[in-house]
Formats: C-alpha cells, structure tokens, sequence
RNA sequence: GGGCGCUUAGCUCAGUUGGUUAGAGCACCUGCCCUACAAGCAGGGGGUCAUAGGUUCGAGUCCUAUAGCGCCCACCA
C-alpha cells in the first residue's frame, strides 16, 4: 500500500540506478525498430550543472523517454566538452592557489593536472545527470578530446587546408591579454565603458600648421603609420601626400587619403594604426603601411614605446596624455561612452593584435549552408521557426574565423615547421627537424563536428550510418553562433547532409525577478538543492511545462511547490485505485458494459491522448503539461474518481486501471520516477518497467461521443445544483424533491450527497430553489433567508444579452454565408440551448 | 544603424491555420476534516488582451504606425 503522502526522496532512491543496470538507455538493441537520434550539448568540464543545464537535458530526456516508450531505437548520446579556454583558467587558478606557477610548468606535466581536473568534474557531472534521471546512452559516451575525436579534428583541419578553406596568416585578432590567447569573434562581449575621445595636434611637415586627429586609444601613436583623410573632404584633400609629424615620436608620417575616414564624423581625420585596429589593418593594406606592434602578449608597452616601455595600456594612456598637454599637442579631452570589447571568459579588455593565426575561410562554407536552408526537405527545422533567421544572419555576415589558440588544452593543430617549411598533415612528417605548432584549435573547433564525429565519423561505422543526420537538437539561443551554425556547415561541408533534422531551441532561465542567473549577482539556483527539497520529477516537470518554445523562463519556487502538489495528487489517486483493485487480475479484467462514466472517461482518455501525441510531436511540451493536469486532476479525480466510489465493478476497476496505467505513460518522460514507482503497483502491467512499456495509442472503440456529451451535460448541473445550494446555504439535511429518470439518479444522488431520507413527494409551506434542465427538476425546501435573487436575475440578464447577440450574428448575411458552415451550426445549436435554458429559468421564477 | 521578441487577471505565464461569452497555476473570497488527497474538497470574484488606425461577417490572433521593456548583430578613429 502506498503511503499517504508522496515521499519524493524514497520514491527516487535507488531507481536510476536499477535502470542502468537493466541497460535500459543502451540504443540499438533491436535493428528492426526505427533510428532516432539526440546527441547531448557536452557540459563543459569546469565545473556543476546549473538549472540551465537542467532544463536542456530535461527536454532532451522527455524526447527521448517518448521515443523510446513509442517503439523507436531511441540514442541519446552522452558526453563532454573539454572547454580550452574555460578549464584551463579553472586548472590554472587551482595550481596558483596552491601555489604553483601554471607557465613555469611542463606542458605534459600541466597536461596530467588537467587531465585530472577533467577526471574529477566528469564525475560529479555523471552524478548530476543520474539525480535528474537522464536516460544518457552511457556505453556511447564521448569526450571532445578524446582519440576518436581526435582524429576526427584531424581529418576535418587537413581536409579544410588542402581545399584551401583553412589557411595561416598575420592579421588582426581579438587578443586576450589575461589568458594570452587569440579569441574568434564570438569570444568577445562587448560592453559600453565610460571611455574619452582625446583631441591631438599632429602637425604638418615643415609648417606650423596641425591636423586635429582625435583618438580613444592614444596609447597606440606609436603604432600610427599615417593619418588618413577623406578623399572627398574639401578641407583636407590639399594636404593628402603630405607629412605629419607624429606627436612625442617626431617620426613623418603620410597624409593618405582613404574612405575609411568619415567627415562627418569627429574630426575627419584618424590616425592609422595597422597594428592595433582591424580597419587601420585594411587602411594599411590598401596604401601599403608599415604595421607597427607597439604591445607585449600581456599587453604592456613593447619597446617602440621608448620611455613608456613597460607600462600597461592604462599606465602608459595616463602618462602619455600628461606629456602630450606639458608639450601643447593636446588640444581637449572630450568624454565618451563607447563599446570595449572583453573577453568572454577573463572578462579582460580584448587588444586587436597584429598576430599570425590560423583561420577557416568562411564564405564558401557559410554560402553552403545559405543555399541548404532553401531546400524543404534537406534544411534544419528551426523550433520556433524565427531562431532560423539567426542562423542565417550570421552566414550572410561572417567573416574569417581564428581557430588557432596559444594554450595546452585542447587539440594540437597538425601542422609542423621547419624553418620556413609548413607541413599539415594527420600524422607527424618523417625527416629531421620538424617541430609541431605549439597551439590548439578553438573548443569550438572539435564541437563543431559532434553530431557525426560522435558516431565514429569518419569511419563508416554502423552508428554514423543509422543515426546521422541526428533526429533532434536541443539548445538554447544564446549557443546558435558558436555552435549550431558551425555543427551546419561543416556537417554539410564533411556529411553532405545537415547534422540535425530538427532544432530546439529554448530560452534562459531566469531569476524570480527577471535577472539572469549569475555568479556575481550570486542569484544561482543549485538544481541539486531543488531535487533534495521537491524531487527532480517536480523540477523537471516544473522547467518544461511552464514556458512555451523559444522563451526565458523564470525560476519560481511556488511554481515547483505546486508541482510537488500535483504529483502529491496522482499519488493519492494512484493509492485510491491501488486500494480498490486489489483483486483485479487478468482473468477477471473487462472493458465490457461500460457504465456512462466509464464511456466518458475513456472519451476523454483518447482525446487526451491524440492532443498529448500531437503537442509532443511538435516539442510544445506547456501544452501537454496543462492537458496532463488538467485531465488527471479534474477529469480523472474529480469527476470520474467521484463517480467510481459509487460504482465499482470490476468493470470499473478495469476502467481505473487503464486509464492510472495511459496517465503513468504520458507522465513517464516528464517524471520517470514516481510514474516508474506507481507503475510497479499495478496489479496487471505489460512489461518489467514504465521505461520500456509502450505509450499509449489512440484507440477509437473506445470514443462514445454520444455518452461524453450526456455526462458532461450532467456534470454541469451538479456545478449549478452545488452553486444554488452554496449560494442559498442549504445543508444537506434540507428537503429535496427531484424528478429524475432511474438510469442518472444514482450520479446525481451521490454528486450531490442526497439521501433518501430527505426526499419528499409534496412541496412544502417553506423557501425553496428549483433547478431544471433536460435530466433533472430539482427543489430544495430549506429553513433560513430568502435567496438574493439579484444573482439570478443577473443570469437571465447574461442568457438575455447572449441570445440577442447570436440572434443578431444570425441574421446577418454575411456572417451566415461566409463562415464556415459548422461555425455557424455551432451558433444555432448554442441558441436553441440558451433559449430552453431561459425558458427553465424563468419558469422557476 | 539592422534584426528579433515581449506588453493578456494582483503575480508568473498559455492562447496552434482569425470563429462560442479569452484560459491555467499561484494569490484572493465563501463554505467544508466527506476514510485517495486539508500539500485537500465544493463554490465564487477578478481581464475594454500596451496605444491608435486598418483589413474582415468576425481580430488577443493578420496589416500599418506609436510607446515602454528586453535580447541579438553591426559600428563606434
């Protein structure tokens, strides 16, 4: 017997566990059955899940547990993210706290800490996905670093060099000062910062005359190989071919003329820093500049700053524009809020760094994917559509990505030098002397190729074959650009297909006031907290139902409480069915002679059904939460339930037993474990577990429209019967008179609690309440004050108002030709009804 | 500057191709311990769907503006 209260912690214990050692999430056990495919976005290795991760993987989970229940070899394939940049600030901080210079080290030996780093995050993720009871295909699982994968990156980085798409050279970059690492685009988040825009004299060759340049980085002069007008620039055309003395250097440099420079804006000219600005760059290469790095890797000055060599950035800007106002060549200081680009992991200010990387060329690859999206059949379905146009902004605008990275972990870009030799190859060139590139790719890199490499790509192993393209992915919008868009075009560029069919995406989770959840505003909910107080079926039912496709949701603790209720109630009326089938069995099991509320249940059992299967296929997973809960609490509890206590045959019991067992299956992906701990109660039950059993199908013999519509007729007047009585304070010891057919007295009996002692046949000297409708002629005879009859004359005024306006609608023609016939069908029958209730109403007046 | 989203009950949110009198949870009011459940039961109140136009027999839903909030991308010498 179950107890009477939902106890999330017992009903949890240990269940995982026993499914995984019945194997039950291991794909490909039977062939015959139809592939379907999610590969997980891998955590990265730097530390807990957050509810966001709760939420990703939840969704994922009730896709596939639905798959999986509905006859498909579902895969959902574990792994991890190795995470370059963010692990090894995670493994570099833990080594300096203990001391230890992270730079002074071996790479190898550094290599084995976070090799152990990794070790140890891997497990408590393990743990963490076990909590929320994610049936992860373990025997599949992946690493981004691991060999496989390894060779994979590879392939894919000697394949994209020999066609030319991948290629070295010297340009500007986002450059991390902190971590010391080139960054792609992505990698850098710009913030407005309270900046100045500083106005120098930079005066001309020979004459006394200045050009006023004005710059927010005045720390960069030394870098300046000219100041560039506009062509077009009456005031300044003259002068283009001149010299300008560079203010503190003294060094001539040229006047060009450029477009870059704008009239309108500051003061038309700028000065030109090839080096240290990626428009500068293209000025430069376009009247052939000399690039001048004036910054160190940790950007402090190099020694083209002369005296302020050594300084940082900020030191040298503040004693520069000292000297700058000592010497007069500082004509203003005009504050300015601007846009600073910062690293996205070290926060730090990125420096644009003249630099030799290593990128992929992106338009041909991007173009490729541009035209896929135009093909119905062979695009990636974006779910909402409009994450679609995210995607393919990027394509139309990307430009070049910077893959190589100065750090230890991650890939090693296979590429070996010897002297100016450049050798990119699988393995390692023979002959003397060759020395591999010291970097590794961007994390992005390797999880680009997920989705296939993750299947053995690019062997053609039987896993690639069956389950790619992948059925499903699922992410949030904040992932589209570094991920989603690069997984399309090099699955297009290496597969010849899109690597997933369907893309999810979802929204972030949010606080309870709107914020996002974050360290610094210390807001963060541990989702391990939330499972130790609510369960994980709560949190998981909590974070799926309550937001539709696309958008944020905000984590609210009522919200999971009221979820523990909800469980808290299918509990308690699994245990009412539980108590009352004890001795139904196979044998004596029936789904014959079908009472009223049983053909409705079951009615309304199919419906649910057929609309859960729909909301499920097309991923709106509030729909079928509100459907769930709506149908188990009002339909299966407080009416069919109610109904049973009165009637429990074993025709009934079987009623209860089926419908308990559908509710416990389309509950199942959302809450695998208390449905799983009810499911192994039922007295009959077709497999071993809910995780393998089947979900349920539509079944039309058992649809009786006819009789759903006479109950629900009925119900509706035990909802007004109640109201008079409340309205009217009517105890149940009050008199009755009732003039109702045989078949439905029962039910209205015991929905209305009225005994037979209080009958009466005659009408009584007393107050009294008539109800009427088609079943039923109701009075009751009461002692007490006379009824408001304010609230019903409010009714017939409602009723009154309601038929005058659809005998209006009616009578025009419009409406009665251009609608749809039904529609308009609809109108007449609720007029007629409205009508005979307006009757009976003013008849008991 | 370009793009996207949001604005619906006190709060948090649904509202599928336009079609009955716009829904849910929580909160609120009234009455109930009726042996599945008081973490519950029964009944109830509450919204001119941001604003202004337009299309339509019919608009929360489609179109055009406007306002507020938020996000993404680009630029910022």
């Amino acid at each position: 017997m179950l107890e009477k209260k939902y106890d999330h912690k017992s009903v949890e214990k240990g269940k995982y566990q026993k499914w995984l050692e019945k194997d039950y999430f291991r794909a490909g056990k039977d062939l015959n059955k139809k592939p379907y495919c999610i590969v997980i976005p891998p955590p990265n290795v730097t530390g807990k899940l957050h509810l966001g991760h709760a939420w990703d993987t939840t969704l994922q989970d009730i896709i596939i547990r639905y798959k999986r229940m509905d006859g498909y070899d579902a895969l959902w394939l574990a792994g991890m993210d190795h995470a370059g940049i963010a692990t090894q600030a995670k493994v570099d901080k833990r080594l300096k706290d203990m001391g230890i210079k992270p730079r002074e080290m071996d790479r190898d030996e550094w290599l084995e800490q976070a090799w152990a780093w990794k070790e140890e995050y891997a497990s408590t993720i393990h743990e963490q996905w076990a909590k929320l009871g994610l049936s992860l295909d373990y025997s599949r699982e992946r690493f981004t670093l691991d060999e496989g994968l390894n060779y994979a990156v590879r392939k894919v980085f000697v394949d994209l060099y020999n066609k030319g798409l991948i290629y070295r050279g010297e340009r500007i970059i986002n450059w991390d000062p902190v971590q010391m690492t080139a960054l792609s685009n992505e990698e850098v988040i710009y913030k407005d910062d309270e900046g100045a825009f500083y106005h120098l004299k930079y005066y001309l060759e020979g004459e006394d005359r200045y050009l006023e340049v004005a710059t927010t980085r005045p720390e960069t002069l030394f870098g300046d190989t000219a100041v560039a007008v506009n062509p077009k620039d009456e005031r300044y055309k003259d002068l283009i071919g001149k010299n300008v003395i560079l203010p503190i250097v003294n060094k001539m440099i040229p006047i060009v003329g450029d477009i870059h420079a704008d009239p309108e804006f500051g003061t038309g000219v700028v000065k030109i820093t090839p080096a240290h600005d990626p428009n500068d760059f293209e000025v430069g290469n376009r009247h052939n500049l000399e690039r001048v790095v004036v910054m160190n890797p940790d950007a402090t000055m190099n020694e083209k700053a002369g005296k302020y060599q050594g300084m940082t950035r900020e030191e040298c800007r503040e004693a520069l524009v000292k000297d700058l106002k000592k010497e007069g060549l500082l004509i203003r200081v005009e504050p300015m809020v601007h846009s600073v680009g910062h690293s996205e992991r070290s926060d730090a200010v990125v420096e644009p760094y003249l630099s030799k990387q290593w990128f992929v060329k992106m338009r041909p690859l991007a173009d490729r994917v541009l035209e896929n999206q135009k093909n119905r059949d062979q695009k990636v379905n974006f779910v909402p559509e409009r994450y679609e146009k995210t995607m393919n902004h990027w394509m139309e605008i990307t430009y070049d990505w910077c893959i190589s990275r100065q750090l230890w972990w991650g890939h090693r870009i296979p590429a070996w030098y010897r002297g100016d030799e450049v050798y990119v190859g699988m393995e390692e060139p023979t002959g003397e002397g060759w020395v591999q590139d010291e970097d590794v790719l961007d994390t992005w890199f390797s999880s680009a190729l997920w989705p296939f490499s993750t299947l053995g790509w690019p062997e053609e192993t039987e896993d690639f074959k069956r389950y790619y393209p992948n059925n499903c992915l699922v992410t949030g919008y904040d992932i589209i650009p570094f991920w989603v868009n690069r997984m399309t075009f090099q699955g297009l560029e290496f597969t010849g297909k899109r690597p997933f069919k369907d893309c999810l995406i979802h929204g972030l989770i949010r606080d309870k006031e709107g914020r996002k959840m974050s360290k610094s505003l210390g807001n963060g909910i541990d989702p391990m907290d939330v499972i130790d107080e609510y369960g994980a079926d709560s949190l998981r039912f909590f974070l799926t139902t309550n937001s539709a496709p696309g958008m944020d949701l905000r984590y609210d603790e009522e919200k999971v409480k009221s979820t523990w209720n909800f469980i808290n109630k299918l509990w308690n009326a699994s245990r009412f069915v539980l108590m009352n089938i004890e001795d139904l069995n196979e044998n004596n099991y029936t789904l014959e002679n079908l009472s009223l509320s049983d053909k409705w249940i079951l009615t309304k059992l199919n419906e649910t059904i057929k609309e859960v299967r729909r909301n499920m296929d097309s991923y709106e997973f509030h729909n079928v939460g509100n459907m769930l809960y709506n149908f188990i609490w009002e339909d299966f509890c407080s009416s069919y339930i109610e109904l049973a206590k009165t009637d429990m045959t074993m025709t009934t019991k079987s009623v209860l037993l089926k419908v308990l067992t559908s509710i416990l299956k389309m509950l199942h992906p959302f809450m695998p474990y208390v449905t799983e701990e009810i499911y192994q109660m039922l007295p009959i039950k077709e497999t071993e577990s809910i995780v393998i059993s089947n979900y349920p199908v539509f079944e039309k013999e058992f649809v009786f429209k006819k009789e759903k519509e006479q109950l629900d007729k009925i119900l509706e007047d035990i909802v007004a019967i109640r109201n008079l009585k409340a309205t009217n304070s009517i105890t149940k010891d009050a008199k009755v008179k009732i003039v109702v057919s045989d078949d439905m007295k029962k039910i209205y009996f015991s929905q209305l609690k009225i005994s037979e002692e209080n009958l009466i046949d005659d009408e009584l000297d007393l107050l009294n309440v008539n109800y009427r409708s088609k079943n039923i002629d109701i009075t009751y005879y009461y002692e007490g004050s006379r009824e408001d009859s304010s609230k019903r004359d409010d009714e017939i005024k409602k009723l009154e108002e309601s038929i005058a306006r659809r005998e209006k609608l009616l009578s025009n023609e419009n409406y009665v030709n251009k609608a749809p016939a039904n529609i308009v069908e609809l109108d007449r029958q609720k007029l007629a009804e409205e009508k005979e209730k307006l009757r009976l109403l003013k008849e008991t007046m």
